[in-house]
DNA sequence: ATTAGCTGCTAATACGTATCAGCACTTCTG
DNA sequence: CAGAAGTGCTGATACGTATTAGCAGCTAAT
């Protein structure tokens, strides 16, 4: 109970009748230094450790080696479901699995309640080989001392410069949104609307941007740069400006307004093709699989734990990985019906 | 990019024009120190801190005052679902908040695939403070070692002594066990049986000491000490037997039993009720809910947490906790029928 | 017989911080 | 005016390990 002193190096080598150094030898001697330690004494020394159950400081080790093989995860928001949100859930399997994979362990550090930054008083952070930063919302400026400084770390999710490259691995919204609106447009919509941010986060910009490139001046009938307005509100401007397809960046949206069109007794796809930009969590559970693309969180989270290795243990340049979104077949993207057509 | 040496007090110092100790007091003396560095000394330093962004090095820091507010996570098995067993989720969660209250980052050591041992070379452990130990199976000598050493730790879940007393929070299975044999005799249950383990680990033997202890001689009809088995083959055995009612340690049985007893036309609960000992994940999902009592696995996670860093703290003693088990009203234990009672 | 090389070890140092003892100087006290 | 007390700082050391330089003592070679 009464905090019983650790047992050094130096007590082995009391113990085994060496000197301290001698024992550090024969536990991570180079094959060098090692041909020089008689195999007696190494096995008095070993025996010694074996009875005594002696492990080696992590703390001073990594104090003169340097490393510590420990990666820190770093969320503003708390990383564990606070109810049903599990959002960080697929990210955190894949740094786990990625990270036990080459020998590392975990140091989470999660928003410790509303202001936690990364430079604060108590950053314990550098205890950490190297860093992966989960989370939208992330602060410029810490970003970019981030960038400035000598930490290394990736973000998991597209980062615009901050005053240098960003080393990140994300999911390729852009292209994959432009698919969705060619398969859209192939079904023959031509009246397109869009219902979502279309500045802020970077993952936000890359969805507009795939958006507007594919869709044709002609076709972009309306756009709600808004989130979570009334769903009839919505469905008014969207029938005023006549449109058959409609865009929705947040699964909130698109289930109100799926339920407001289907409360009105119309018709999906026939009367309204809805297509939202990413597999949110949890999108099965309304009964209704949305057309999307898929977000590969799990393998963002793997690629950015390896990238962040590869920083640590060779000093490797700054890398930027878009992943690639696989389109999600769903049931609510489909030809309009030919009286909407007629509409036209 | 190539590694710019690490900002340290010496740095700070220089720049400011004192010494390193003048830094590391103006950082974190006491009242009594801070008092003799002069307010425009004090600010120098301070803007030179602003200036560079310097940041204590918390592994030197952990080197001579032995704390860094870091406890650790041990599992054996990965801590992240590897597909529908979330069995940690809950725990995490818990301990991510009790942490984050108390102001305790989480180091998690999850189990490096099969071989991976608290007392390995590679103890990364010793870097916390202390340590929470999660998981059913855990090495009995290893648990020996960390009772005998002076590493602070608190186990999820019940532990016999390892060669003294385990400091642990567990649940109480064997009042709340209890409670459902006597809800099970209060409906008229007479001709009882039991299948799962009834030795191994210490919450499946509190569940059969529960059970035991409850049942009368003239009660238990026949117990199936085993796991897994064909459904059929216990239907048969539990009807041979006469049985009325049936408490299944694995949820996994229960499920099947319902099913095969379904197969058979028979009707739950009344041709045969069936209690579950504790809610297992998921347990929602198969459309049925079984009579069972909750495990509050957050609450415990919370409380070992809380105890760990009593101990970590305060040198408090080992205490051993048990918390209460709500049952669970569920649909699978009602009064045996008429029928089944005749036979009697 | 000197030197070169090998063997078996150890002393010393560095890592970055916290902390204590204490130095040089000023100001107050009797 | 000697001593005490206070002020503003610094030097030294400890924490536990890894690592390098190098010291004895011995053998073999020139």
């Amino acid at each position: 109970m009464a905090a019983v002193k650790r047992l050094t190096q130096r007590d082995i080598a009391q113990l085994a009748g060496v000197s301290q150094a001698t024992v550090s030898l024969v536990l991570n001697g180079t094959p060098l230094s090692r041909s020089r330690i008689p195999t007696e004494t190494r096995e008095r020394v070993e025996k010694v450790i074996r009875d005594t159950g002696y492990v080696a400081d992590p703390v001073a080790r990594k104090m003169v080696k340097g490393l510590n093989r420990i990666l820190g995860v770093f969320t503003y928001e708390p990383a564990f479901p606070s109810g049903q949100a599990d959002f960080f859930t697929p990210f955190l399997f894949g740094i786990e699995e990625a990270a036990q994979t080459l020998g590392y362990d975990l140091l989470l550090l999660t928003g410790a309640g509303q202001q936690r930054k990364i430079f604060g008083d108590n950053v314990r952070l550098r205890l950490a080989d190297g860093c992966v930063i989960l989370g939208r919302k992330f602060d410029n400026t810490e970003l970019a001392r981030l960038v400035a400084g000598d930490f290394p770390f990736v973000a998991v999710g597209r980062r615009d410069d901050a005053g240098g490259p960003v080393p990140y691995v994300g999911g390729d919204y852009a292209p994959a949104t432009s698919a969705l609106v060619e398969r859209a447009k192939s079904f023959g919509h031509r009246r397109i609307a869009y219902v979502g941010l279309n500045e802020g986060a970077e993952s936000t910009v890359d969805r507009w941007y795939g958006f507007s490139r594919s869709v044709g001046e002609a076709e972009l009938v309306t756009s709600i740069f808004e989130v979570g307005r009334p769903p009839n509100e919505i469905l008014d401007i969207l029938f005023a400006a006549g449109a058959t397809c409609v865009f929705v960046t947040e699964l909130a949206d698109a289930i109100a307004i799926e339920h407001a069109a289907r409360t009105r007794g119309l018709s999906i796809p026939d009367d309204l093709s809805i297509v939202v930009l990413g597999n949110h969590i949890r999108a099965e559970e309304p009964g209704r699989r949305f057309t999307s693309f898929a977000i590969p969180r799990e393998a963002m989270a793997r690629a950015a734990t390896e990238m962040l290795v590869r920083r640590v243990e060779h000093d490797a340049p700054v890398e930027q990985l878009l992943l690639h979104c696989e389109p999600l077949e769903g049931d609510t993207l489909g030809a309009p019906s030919s009286k909407t057509k007629k509409t036209k």
